[in-house]
DNA sequence: TATTTATTGTTAATAAAATAACAATGTTTA
DNA sequence: TAAACATTGTTATTTTATTAACAATAAATA
């Protein structure tokens, strides 16, 4: 049974969270904690739980080692999947630093330019493959997952493209809307709407308090 | 009245989707039109529009600069409202660059770093003032928004200086979820939960179709 | 001119997400 | 040991967001 994607948002932020409570040398955490931790509510953290068909054998709190093991089985495929970043301009290399020294079931294995002082090199940790080669190397990589961080201009030829490929799912952060099939999983993100969006509520909120 | 942050974001979309229009040389447009380019229904552009209040005096559709217009006076401020990044890596200069030739109320009018590689050049178009003068940049400059892109070690500290110094809307663009007062916006975007999200729903897709 | 068609604006219905309520149960304290 | 307390898991309620339904009406067509 698949879950509310709000829910796996949140799976993936208990997981940090928990690990970093590892490191702080807790066993064990209550559900008002990690929710603090997070700013969201206990009862969030319990339903999501719930959701998972987690619960903790004690009334001490969750297993931490426990919890995060459970959290993988659910949200993290059997194997390892692989990820390649299209267009490694600032935002692509931003993108790629966030796979480095990350031990996960997701693995930055290539990125792709056309630019001729990119290609063939290693740039934040991960080569560069010429974009004339995408068909080839996604291929030879076994890459499911494409990170969309070209210019505006180039978005839908490019997504018609992986697609094609057979790549599964796409995060475009392009400023360009795009239409894909039902068989892939598109994940979109805008940053000059989340810019316009707070500036709205910064403007809602000053004339509410003025 | 406040509107929903939802339709906050489709009117940052639908502008800039009307302004391609425009220089398409197009004067009307169908809310079924401007829904297929969003790849989103019909209905929900109507409904969006129906909340600004918002309607076309006639049946032909709706009057692309007259809707632009309408869009400008709900969503933007009265003057222009200023934003700086705090933080100038490769995040921080994507960021930056969304604004390159863009008239808008938003106005990057400052970036903030402690790299002394960095601090009082123009990156991505913007000054980098040194961090140790946020507080005073900030007042001089009058800005209201701050954009997060640094290492998330530094995210809390930040956060609770731009706070402290006066500024009314944050993007947290760092893994570390933020803790603000009310009197303060705060969007958060969190690209590792947004990777692990794409993944798991490639996962739970390619089981049901194999 | 009368009929059909296309489009809008709005209310009603549905779906998704978050929150509240609360019984069950282990733990602590008197 | 008994009472009070703390915490969880789950069902119920509320809120928010999306989708459907449809009357109103302008435009096109017969």
């Amino acid at each position: 049974m698949t879950l509310p994607g709000k829910t796996v948002e949140r799976l993936s932020e208990y997981r940090r969270t928990l690990l970093e409570c590892l490191k702080e040398k807790k066993n064990f955490i209550y559900s008002h904690d990690l929710a603090a931790r997070l700013h969201i509510t206990a009862v969030q953290v319990r339903r999501d739980l719930m959701l998972i068909g987690y619960s903790s054998v004690q009334r001490k709190g969750y297993d931490i080692r426990e919890l995060i093991e459970k959290i993988g089985t659910v949200i993290d495929s059997e194997e390892s999947m692989n990820v390649a970043i299209i267009g490694i301009g600032n935002l692509g290399r931003a993108v790629a630093g966030y796979f480095k020294g990350k031990r996960s079931k997701l693995n930055l294995v290539a990125s792709f330019d056309n630019d001729p002082g990119k290609v063939n090199k290693v740039i934040s940790g991960v080569k560069c493959y010429p974009y004339d080669d995408l068909e080839k190397t996604v291929k030879e990589l076994d890459i499911r997952i494409a990170i969309l961080t070209v210019p505006a201009d180039y978005a839908i030829e490019i997504a018609d493209d992986v697609v094609r490929i057979g790549i599964k799912g796409i995060l475009n952060y392009t400023t360009i809307p795009l239409n894909v099939p039902s068989w892939v999983y598109l994940e979109e993100y805008d940053m000059i709407t989340s810019m316009e969006k707070v500036a709205y509520f910064v403007k809602e909120n000053t004339i509410r308090h003025q």
